[in-house]
DNA sequence: CGAAATTTGTTTTGTATCGAAACAAATTCC
DNA sequence: GGAATTTGTTTCGATACAAAACAAATTTCG
């Protein structure tokens, strides 16, 4: 039961219905691939008449192809659907602290290259970077299909409408145009997400076939800091002035430790692979001093997460700590929201098999209902490249989105 | 970009452009009444010619009406378009604690009956006493309109699908088949809701014509419990199993009181009147403990605000520090949705000059942005009936959602 | 083996309705 | 008093949904 908007509205033209049609039908193809048009028009309750001719139009764009013909029972062979993914080729970049992840990829984020660099922190020097990257990359894989666009991660907060950065503490950039400068500088179309939201995206649009996708769920992002992609209803939420998802400063104790956000006792500041590393060095946290003594001895969380899984006690209690807290905050998200699913990403999730039951045990102790208790929470292991799959993701999903309504 | 749902969507047939410029004209003619069908065709960039023939169906359906013709600087005069909402009757019902209130109201929720009883616990016992008040009321008030439909406010979880009740811990009760049981009871439709969600709905659908209402915002309820009423992208968020808006249990301090949850250190347990009552006691808050002395000594919060307003320092310190800690509880909802704007009802609204610059203080210590930290907070006063303005929305949202598509 | 049955996919046909344009009504301006 | 302006209705044609007929491909069974 949604409100209309009546200062921004979509009005319904004569169009409209193929429009809906057109892309339930696309929808239906992707998830459920391989359909014939019978099954489409069983599925949708609508006369096969109508099937061929949106099909029609969906085969003339090259969004589906037609398959072989397949067995069936008795009576007709049915002509099999697809919908193209091989050759539409995307660029998907993640600019991190350090590094600068590039990959070439296909409509359904298999990826096709994958290169790295060290992170220019000057905007427009990292623009001109990537665009020689990008066309060398499309350059030596010519015949792999057309690139459809690019998506780009960053590490902070992003303005849909107008394309900026708002804000990337990591990077030091405020207010950046990044969108505009590097669509100028490729001649590609180019869309930015902050890391939550596009690893969200990821599950959202480019899961596994035959895993469910539901329409509520919660990405929750462990790494320099905690973040979260909110998905409800099917959407994403971005929240009224784009900064929704900062579930990193929930607080835990509001007389906790500083967070380097100002306040104290935010899960943040319990959790992040900052304070996993200060608590396994015994060290406070503090917004310089960690950062420096982490860079003179070079220790990381991938470390600490080896050392752990080596057996050395003092890592293993450093992350099993750092699992029960982060356990409070999923009960809190859960608690909030009931989401149907929680994804975890980040460093901490190649430890999974060590740190489920004390996340799950902390989630027992803090949900209100016992479903909530019961809600599915599943690792996504930074090798996956799941900020690279979100960046594939922005670029494919707005082809099999709903039209926006009323 | 909504993802369609490919199990359960709906497929455009060829009325669908009708049904939704139908009820965009609605919803206009609702929130910037009066208006001419010119005025309609301007808005929606739509001809004339096709704005007169919606209108004659909404007409038709006696859904808005045709007012006076008005002055006009040159040229013919319009007709005003005014939507219909006096005769249109709707009950509402709050069921309490103590006191269960039943109202008659028009489409707009202006009140035109309002009666008070003792709460029945016994489930089917309150629903035949509710009964025979609503033919009563309906009797007595048979001029005035045509009832289409009672909203039932409960305090505790609710599931939409089956209009059970899921679970009603004042009440003690779990799963009961309310919506049903009423609905045969009385010969209407019944909608149910928890009251945190109603209250949304009725700041959704039934604010005072003029002021702006986001499509983005969250309600936050404070009385026995904490809970919130979550509004994203225009529609409410209900969860995966229907729980979702516990935000009475984000935890404030992990080590903290207890709740009454089981957990500690609670939202709830640090601002819920229950704990305000026993922080102006002096007493620890204890699941029964606290009932039984507040039974005794017959102190309400209402006194406690009274006698806080009247000057008391130590009622004046029991709420501050309520306002405070329910800040903290704000910014974290501040974060982690980034509302447009926030609601606050219960019975501390009611001391609102007191309390909003320790509120305000408390958010901007912890809002991540300048802009949410920014976020308007608005009192909601119980006086106002909220919930009873929330059941009576539950009956009047439907005919002006947005139709479900795709 | 061949006609009936079954199923898929295409084509045709009828009809509702969107969108444009013409028209009618009501009023002001010159 | 006629031109201009604005509102609201009516008319009309093109489009596209929906239903039905048709064509194609294959199995079943007499």
């Amino acid at each position: 039961m949604r409100k209309i908007d009546t200062r921004r509205f979509v009005r319904a033209t004569r169009s409209t219905p193929r429009e809906i049609n057109r892309q339930i039908i696309l929808n239906l193809v992707r998830e459920h691939q391989p359909l014939s048009r019978a099954d489409l028009a069983r599925r949708m309750d609508i006369g096969r008449g109508m099937v061929t001719s949106l099909v029609d139009e969906l085969l003339a764009e090259e969004a589906i192809y037609e398959g072989a013909t397949v067995d069936a029972p008795r009576g007709r062979r049915p002509k099999m659907l697809y919908v193209r993914t091989r050759d539409r080729l995307v660029i998907g970049v993640d600019v991190r602290f350090s590094h600068t992840y590039i990959m070439l990829a296909d409509f359904s984020g298999t990826p096709v290259a994958l290169e790295r660099f060290d992170t220019i922190t000057e905007p427009m020097a990292l623009v001109s970077e990537l665009a020689t990257r990008v066309s060398r990359l499309l350059q030596s894989h010519q015949g792999a299909g057309v690139c459809e666009g690019i998506g780009l991660v960053v590490p902070g907060m992003t303005d849909q409408r107008t394309g900026r950065v708002l804000f990337a503490p990591q990077l030091a950039w405020r207010d950046v145009p990044l969108r505009e400068a590097l669509s100028e500088a490729t001649g590609l179309s180019v869309h930015i997400e902050n890391a939550p939201i596009a690893c969200a995206l990821a599950q959202m649009w480019l899961a596994q076939r035959g895993s469910e996708v539901p329409t509520d769920f919660v990405y929750v992002t462990v790494s320099d800091g905690v973040g979260a992609g909110i998905v409800v209803n099917g959407e994403v939420v971005r929240g009224a002035t784009q900064t929704a998802g900062e579930f990193g400063h929930v607080p835990l104790a509001i007389d906790g430790p500083p967070c380097l956000c100002g306040a104290t006792g935010c899960l943040e500041a319990y959790t992040s692979n900052l304070a996993t590393l200060s608590r396994y060095l015994g060290q406070p946290l503090s917004a310089t001093g960690t950062r420096k003594l982490l860079q003179e001895s070079g220790l990381t969380i991938v470390d600490v997460i080896a050392r752990a899984r080596a057996g050395e006690d003092r890592a293993r209690q450093a992350i099993q700590e750092t699992a029960r807290y982060l356990g409070i905050g999923l009960a809190t998200i859960i608690n909030a929201l009931n989401p149907a699913k929680l994804f975890v990403g980040g460093e901490i999730a190649a430890a999974w098999s060590d740190i489920e039951p004390v996340i799950r045990e902390a989630i027992t102790a803090r949900a209100l209902t016992s479903t909530g208790a019961a809600t599915p929470i599943i690792p996504d292991p930074a090798s996956d490249h799941p900020r690279l799959r979100g960046a594939a993701a922005l670029v494919a999903a707005p082809t099999f989105a709903a039209p926006r309504l009323a």
